[in-house]
DNA sequence: AGCGTTGTTGCAATAGCGACACCAAGAGTT
DNA sequence: AACTCTTGGTGTCGCTATTGCAACAACGCT
């Protein structure tokens, strides 16, 4: 019962022209284009971008813009900073180990976006996966990042008897109910895995990364296909049990 | 002399609560601390801070916040995205200076990746190493992009006493225990030299390019001929460690 | 309990936003 | 040159959200 009647129309239209300028990326975006795709009048594009240049969240280039240098400096003061230089090496051994491709993801809102991938090298190099953000409840990943929650938190998201929107056939977890039983296995476990949910014919496994208080702040997760990698989904999820401590470890140590 | 009235008073003031919370970084901060450091009404401070929570923007962190993941991924994504563009620019000054072939390289995997080369008009090799991959352990660019790794991630990668497979006579780094010693003095130096390892008659330099956060995301790496070359290795490396730090300066700073 | 500290919320005045129309600068084209 | 077409920037005005002060609620402390 929080007072969601507070909004920002002026934070969020800036996000929003920020991203598409992002999502083009590296190619400068004109006035005319971020018009267009964030749907707003041509006038709050040019005062919104006048402003936004001003405060160097965007820089000009040519005749268009680009990311500014601002977001860089406060990017790396950001706790996933920190997470993806102590989770790099762990990851790049995994990838050795496992000849798939280790994603590592955090939760914002429900919507679980990938912060960092390593593919091995047979793999195709994956540039798009910044603006791929999946929903949590039918990804392992997501699963894990759930499993921090208690119960009733999850139910308050997911509402028990009714369908969750946008669960396809493959689902398991359709209710919120049974996602609640798929996380407290995940809890029971220690980690998370997934055959074709998501996505027909991958599989998918995934552990949590804890903080020193013990509380989850990323997932780790190996996505592969299926006919490769099923067997292996279990021996891979303990090996990566024990890089996930070995990460919050450095994580605390740094 | 354009516009001095168009300041909006609300952008400024999320950029400084952000600033002032990635600052911090990584101990949360409190609403009144944020109130003292920025000056401003504590109300604001709430209910600003109530916005940024609900775009992602902040996190709560115990009873205070901590800048989220939106902006690091954006951060992220976009560096990416450029390095290639920016990164060309350098290299096509270099290859003027040295008359040598220049490449840009990732890690994927255990291979080094070439993703961009300049070469001086005279190239031969011009356009053969795009997309060709090379082990990481015996090539310049493989122990530069190693180099941000800790050593027991290495030595987890590459045990320390065995023989790393497939390593020819003449690489000096045969062992786990080898390269790891190799790549000290690559992180002393801050570049990486080698003399007909990984193909005879030739040798090669590598400097990292490093992200907004330090860590190292791409090398920078000249190679030619040993008899045309060897004696301008150095003096080499130490002109790309330049190029390096301004790829990376002009993606983050204006 | 009482007290100090800290975060949230009413409320009037105000400042900024959103939408439409208009203006200015270029780029072709004839 | 004048003509159009495109693109980016401004003027204005009704309307809504923000501001800053205040009172209020929620803790933690002795």
């Amino acid at each position: 019962m929080v007072n969601t009647s507070l909004r920002n129309n002026g934070l969020e239209r800036d996000l929003e022209i920020i991203e598409a300028v992002a999502a083009a990326s590296p190619v400068p975006q004109r006035n005319g284009e971020l018009a267009l795709r964030t749907g707003r009048d041509k006038s709050q594009i040019s005062r919104a971008i006048s402003r936004l240049l001003d405060n160097g969240l965007l820089l000009r280039e040519g005749s268009g813009v680009i990311v500014g240098p601002r977001l860089y400096a406060i990017a790396r003061f950001t706790f996933e900073a920190r997470l993806v230089s102590a989770a790099r090496g762990e990851m790049h051994g995994l990838v050795h180990k496992f000849s798939e491709t280790l994603h590592l993801t955090v939760l914002q809102g429900l919507e679980v976006i990938t912060i960092h991938s390593e593919s091995p090298s047979h793999g195709f190099r994956a540039l798009s996966w910044m603006g791929v953000s999946a929903p949590s409840f039918m990804t392992s990943s997501g699963r894990v990042l759930l499993s921090g929650l208690d119960d009733d938190q999850i139910l308050r998201l997911y509402p028990a008897k009714k369908k969750i929107d946008g669960a396809p056939t493959k689902c398991t977890t359709k209710t919120g109910e049974q996602l609640v039983g798929a996380i407290h296995l995940i809890q029971k476990n220690g980690y998370a895995t997934v055959i074709e949910e998501y996505e027909p014919g991958l599989v998918g496994a995934s552990v949590p990364i804890r903080d020193f208080s013990g509380s989850i702040v990323a997932a780790l997760n190996v996505a592969a296909p299926l006919a490769r990698f099923e067997k292996h989904l279990i021996p891979a999820s303990l090996e990566m049990k024990k890089a996930a401590l070995r990460i919050t470890k450095s994580l605390t140590s740094s």
